[in-house]
DNA sequence: GCTTTATATGAATGTTTCTACATATGAAAA
DNA sequence: TTTTCATATGTAGAAACATTCATATAAAGC
């Protein structure tokens, strides 16, 4: 198949295409947070979290800073805040149901 | 979990986790094109391009003109086209292997 | 050096998604 | 109104992913 552009964004997209990862981003787009905490706010296990944190790391969407025994987790707000506003501005645009399309899946 | 935004977020991305989808949006962002037109380009099956043209089309990354009997694809270039330029302006500054990590894989 | 705390990793399981082939639909041309 | 062209749909098997629980690592504080 011919692939330019689209090879680079394959990965990346597959990145987001996640739950846990896209509601981790979205936590951390209010602040910074260590692993534990994001656990907590997210209501999940601290593995699932680690797991997830993981290729969002290696994408570099999010870095790492060291706090004593924590890693804080900070977003990568250039990359992450532009993909947030296009999705919103699509939703509202484009999407009849405002974004809720997902809702039909019940 | 906690979803706000991210859950609009998830099946917009989930729609774009798919190297025939994105090809075909590279393809559709160069011109317009029918289905049959669309499998040459991308050497995919007929059916193959049919079935991701749909879920791109219920999420309005494309939209449809008739001319004849071709239906005629055209991309929603102001949601693809911001895509684009996200990733690669994030392949380029936050990716040091200028968004070749997939390759890694091998 | 030992313990504790914070985080990461491994592996098994179940679920989702992709792909391919076969077939159906539907509009236009004849 | 039959044929043909263009596209869409159904479905089964394979592949990829997510999730969970168990366990490993690694740094900090003692």
């Amino acid at each position: 198949m011919k692939r330019g552009l689209s090879e680079t964004c394959y990965r990346f997209f597959v990145n987001l295409a996640n739950p846990t990862r896209l509601a981790t981003l979205e936590q951390l787009m209010k602040k910074p947070m260590s692993v534990n905490e994001l656990a907590e706010t997210l209501e999940q296990e601290q593995s699932m979290v680690s797991h997830n944190l993981k290729p969002l790391l290696e994408c570099n969407f999010v870095y790492i800073k060291r706090e004593g025994k924590k890693r804080v987790y900070h977003v990568n707000r250039e990359t992450v805040g532009a993909l947030f506003k296009t999705v919103e501005n699509h939703a509202e645009k484009f999407c009849p149901t405002g974004g809720k399309c997902h809702l039909k899946k019940e």
